[in-house]
DNA sequence: GGCGACCCCTAA
DNA sequence: TCAGTTAGGGGTCGCC
């Protein structure tokens, strides 16, 4: 634990896969086929040049860990190959079929041939990623001839490794140094920089050890003069081959384990090696642990219905763990912008600069200051993605998550939720002789299965407490109390041909047939109970410990272990995947529809006045594992405690470990459909513990400030306040001011995700064909595959799409586009407001959305398009805004008269909007670090900015005003 | 104007 | 070669 690095090179383990022996095959069959085998091996390998590709058969005896078997093996051929691609192909050759002496033409099942090696010789040696490994002394040896930059090296045999579980003091992290680091480049004008074009001007630096809070190197490289940064270490060069060659060597001399940044997979590291190549700089990408090894770049795509369709880059670096925190925030939150800015604003309550791509070539150009304003923004770009680690614990979640699971690090961020799962189960298998079978693609049309049981909801707002039960852990205790496994599953032809007696075996409510554990205990069911004693373990050490850095270990491992937990279901159902087993997951939901009307039904039969309680209960609503009662009864306590009888006697009524929970009410309630509810949440009798919402406007990404806003405000004051005429007049100021055109750009930025490629989509969306426009005036900044794309909707000719209407919000703003404040109103809030107020207000819809403050006329900057194009802008008056002739110049007839007043009216708005302006102008100035220059931030993410602007344009009108009255 | 297909996002 | 599940609300578009 010296924080040294290490490269020990493992000898002896060899690649292998395992195929069921063909009956009757004695050890001359094997060997004949063996024979046959390395010949067919001959022709597909043809390039690679080894002694031999099968480099053994051995018999072995297993079980293929799917379906119930009496017998507990079977002969297995185990085929050990030289190259581990081998396995591959090997496997591509039996699939196919190969000609067998004595045994005709015939085609194989492989078992776990597709197992990647790296994951394969973890298993093998009971290694789990982030765990330490033990090469006891004597049983390696230092290697002659360093073929690695780390600072120690040395050989040894596979067999001799000792893999320590992560426990006690083995479960301390290793003080990995980490490297943030961020890229600027000189695009050309009007263009986002390519590497083949532009040149790489800047490199930001900080290093870290993992567990403390302060980074012990802190540099910046930069192409020509640079003026000094306090605290910072400034290398200025003169060539951008300098730069590159000294960020390579720094990295080399730092040897980072773990490489983090925003972006840095798809953008930073690719740049400075596709720009090492264009500039010819062949020694550049070496930056790995291994001598001379050069880094590789491969474009990658990763689809999953979970995640949508994301482009990245897949680039090797041997040694050491790629950390891109974009991915890490894409993966873990949910979040309605991703930008480096609008994730530090929402987590470190931090901003940062949003310097626009054109004004980085600008600053570069200019001198020595200009450069080390660019360095300070540099640097906090490699800044903030440290913060970002350390305030989420990334390093802690993902080391547990990869100690739980057993993958690597690098697959949690590089791969999908199934890897985690067959890695378990590779390793159960292993330990009880059950080998995994590689089923060949199903076709995709059969698997679908029936879900959980959504219970109707009974819409209204519930003014007495609603006590809510939930199963905890639902589908996990489904699978451990009815002992659902692959290898506990009986065929129907096995059901009638085994005779197996009813006591032995559950049929469950989908139809099928698995043994109970007394016959043979599942695989699945086991993986379970440890996920959950561990997370128990865990918890309880949690409480105990003091150590910050351990409670954050800790907490990590709860976190994954509950997380595991509940992706091993998703697994058996998951079609496209490693071994989908529907047998199980549709068990696994029938049991649980089975099991929550079971409970509508006992909460209703027992807690009723003829059962001798005060009030008929009702179950109100319910999904999949949880259902909301109302006992009829009107004080909290009362319902808690109804709540936790009931619980307790339900629970009591089904198998172990299956439990219903009593957890908190709801008081008071609305519930406005299916998966979608608000309510005060009350865990104990003395106070709410928080307002919470499901499924509605205000936890949703793709909804507009301005709802989101208007929603949850209105709730605030309906639920917490009780104040419905309060939140009346709330929705009709706020619909009041987006008539007048008062709403600030930045309310009314509606975001979806772009989920596929253009091509791709069937039907046109506002949010596609903004992206496509988008494509067409600058190809390299508009949104890809899986980002999300911000609009707002214009103002255009009655009748237009909202496809039509959609536009980037910056382009508004700069262009001075006007908004469709009646689009907002009809399609954006007036629905959504509706839902909420109609059960407890009639005639909710013309108390809200026809009165008087709909008839407020905006005065908007007149329209480019259409027939506004024809009409000649005519003057208005200042004091009453009616038209007035040319030669009036301010006033009308009737305000004439009141100049002063009007005057005097006039000189206070515009000082009043200087104001506003310099305000919101030194408050950027105060993000960017310096109030001695200029504000360059043009943030998407950020509401100042949109407010700065339109204080701008405000004041500069008000000046117009100001200047008519001078003559 | 009604209706289905498609799309997005969320609950669990 | 890889990709966890189904249920469900609600918006928009395009056809009838």
């Amino acid at each position: 634990m010296m924080g040294h690095s290490v490269c020990c090179h493992v000898h002896g383990f060899e690649p292998y896969f395992y195929i069921s022996c063909p009956p009757g095959m004695g050890p001359d069959d094997i060997s004949h086929f063996h024979q046959i085998l390395e010949a067919r091996m001959k022709e597909v390998n043809r390039n690679s040049k080894v002694p031999q590709y099968v480099r053994r058969i051995e018999l072995v005896q297993k079980r293929s860990i799917m379906y119930y078997q009496q017998q507990t093996s079977h002969p297995f051929l185990k085929i050990v190959v030289a190259l581990p691609t081998m396995v591959t192909s090997c496997r591509g050759i039996l699939d196919r079929g190969i000609q067998v002496d004595g045994f005709g033409m015939k085609s194989f099942m492989t078992y776990e041939s597709n197992v990647l090696f790296a994951l394969r010789f973890m298993i093998d040696c009971n290694i789990v990623g982030g765990n330490w490994i033990e090469v006891p002394a004597g049983k390696y040896k230092k290697t002659a001839k360093n073929l690695s930059y780390c600072q120690l090296e040395f050989d040894c045999l596979y067999s001799e490794l000792i893999s320590h579980a992560p426990e006690g003091e083995f479960s301390k992290m290793a003080p990995f140094r980490v490297l943030s680091f961020d890229i600027e480049c000189a695009g050309r004008k009007g263009h986002f920089p390519e590497p083949n074009h532009d040149p790489v001007i800047q490199v930001a630096n900080l290093v870290t050890l993992q567990g403390e809070d302060q980074p012990f190197i802190r540099n910046v490289m930069t192409l020509k003069s640079c003026s000094p940064i306090v605290g910072v270490d400034v290398m200025a060069f003169e060539t951008e081959s300098e730069v590159l060659l000294a960020w390579r060597d720094f990295l080399r001399e730092v040897d980072p384990d773990i490489i983090i940044g925003y972006n840095i997979c798809k953008f930073d590291l690719p740049y400075l090696i596709e720009r090492a190549e264009t500039l010819g700089i062949a020694e550049f990408p070496i930056l790995g642990r291994i001598r001379n090894s050069r880094v590789r770049v491969k474009d990658t795509t990763f689809s999953s219905r979970q995640m949508g369709t994301r482009e990245s880059k897949e680039v090797t670096i041997e040694g050491r763990v790629q950390f891109d925190l974009l991915q890490a925030m894409q993966r873990d939150y949910k979040l309605s912008s991703y930008s480096l800015n609008s994730v530090s604003a929402h987590f470190l309550s931090e901003q940062k600069e949003d310097v626009h791509h054109s004004i980085i070539s600008d600053l570069q150009n200019g001198n020595a200051e200009t450069r080390r304003r660019l360095a300070v923004y540099c640097l906090k770009d490699a800044y903030l993605p440290q913060r970002l680690l350390d305030k989420l614990m990334f390093i802690y979640n993902y080391v547990e998550m990869a100690r739980v699971t057993g993958v690597p690090i690098s697959f949690l961020l590089s791969r999908g939720q199934s890897i985690k799962v067959l890695s378990q189960l590779l390793r159960k298998s292993k330990q009880k002789g059950l080998v995994i079978p590689n089923v060949k693609q199903a076709g995709s049309e059969q698997g679908t299965y029936e879900g959980a049981t959504v219970l109707e909801a009974k819409a209204g707002f519930y003014e007495k407490p609603i006590a809510t039960l939930d199963f905890a852990s639902l589908y996990p205790s489904i699978m451990m109390a009815y002992n659902l496994c692959y290898c506990t599953l009986v065929t129907p032809e096995d059901a009638r041909k085994l005779n197996l007696p009813p006591e032995c075996v559950n049929k469950t409510p989908s139809g099928e047939t698995f043994v109970k554990s007394n016959l043979q205990k599942g695989i699945l069911p086991e993986i379970l109970e440890e996920l959950i004693t561990a997370r128990k373990r865990a918890k309880a050490y949690l409480k105990e410990a003091k150590d910050p850095l351990v409670k954050a270990v800790l907490d990590g491992r709860q976190l994954a272990l509950k997380i595991s937990a509940n992706s091993v279901y998703g697994f058996t159902g998951a079609t496209i995947g490693q071994l989908p087993c529907l047998e199980i997951s549709s068990s696994v939901t029938s049991y649980g529809r089975e099991m929550i009307e079971h409970t509508k039904k006992l909460v209703e039969d027992k807690f009723k006045m003829l059962g001798g309680y005060e009030h008929n209960a009702e179950v109100i609503y319910g999904d999949t594992d949880s259902v909301m009662v109302q006992f009829g009864v009107d004080n909290i306590e009362a319902a808690m405690n109804l709540g936790r009888e009931a619980a307790e006697y339900i629970s009591g009524t089904f198998i172990k470990p299956i439990k219903l929970e009593f957890e908190k009410v709801y008081y008071p309630y609305l519930l406005i459909s299916k998966k979608r509810y608000a309510g005060l949440l009350w865990t104990k009798p003395e106070k709410f513990d928080k307002m919470d919402t499901k499924g509605i406007e205000t936890v949703r990404r793709d909804n507009c400030l301005l709802v989101k806003n208007l929603v949850t405000e209105c709730l605030h004051k309906i639920l917490i306040d009780r104040d419905i005429p309060g939140a009346v007049q709330y929705v009709k100021n706020t619909i009041s001011d987006l008539l007048m055109n008062r709403m600030d750009l930045s309310l009314l930025v509606i975001t979806k995700g772009l989920t596929k490629t253009g091509d791709d989509y069937e039907v046109k969306a506002a949010h596609v064909e903004l992206a496509e426009r988008m494509r067409k005036r600058d190809a390299a900044t508009a949104p890809n595959v899986g980002d999300r794309v911000p609009y707002v909707i214009i103002k255009a000719a009655k009748g237009a799409k909202a496809y039509e209407k959609s536009e980037d919000p910056i382009y508004v703003l700069e262009n001075n586009i006007p908004i469709d404040p009646q689009y907002y109103l009809e399609n954006q809030i007036s629905k959504p407001l509706l839902r909420i107020f109609e059960p407890i207000l009639k005639n909710a819809s013309s108390e809200l959305l026809h009165g008087s403050h709909t008839r407020s006329i905006s005065i908007s900057t007149p329209s480019n398009s259409g027939i506004m194009r024809f009409a000649k802008k005519q003057l208005s008056c200042i004091g009453c805004k009616a038209l007035i002739s040319d030669k009036d110049r301010t006033l009308c007839s009737h305000c004439k008269g009141r100049e002063a007043e009007f005057y005097c009216k006039t000189v206070v708005n515009v000082s009043e909007q200087e104001m506003l302006f310099g305000r919101l102008w030194t408050q950027c100035q105060e993000c960017q670090g310096s109030l001695h220059q200029d504000v360059l931030c043009t943030s998407r993410d950020c509401p100042i900015f949109y407010r700065r602007k339109k204080a701008q344009k405000d004041m500069a009108e008000a000046k117009l005003q100001l200047d008519r009255w001078s003559f």
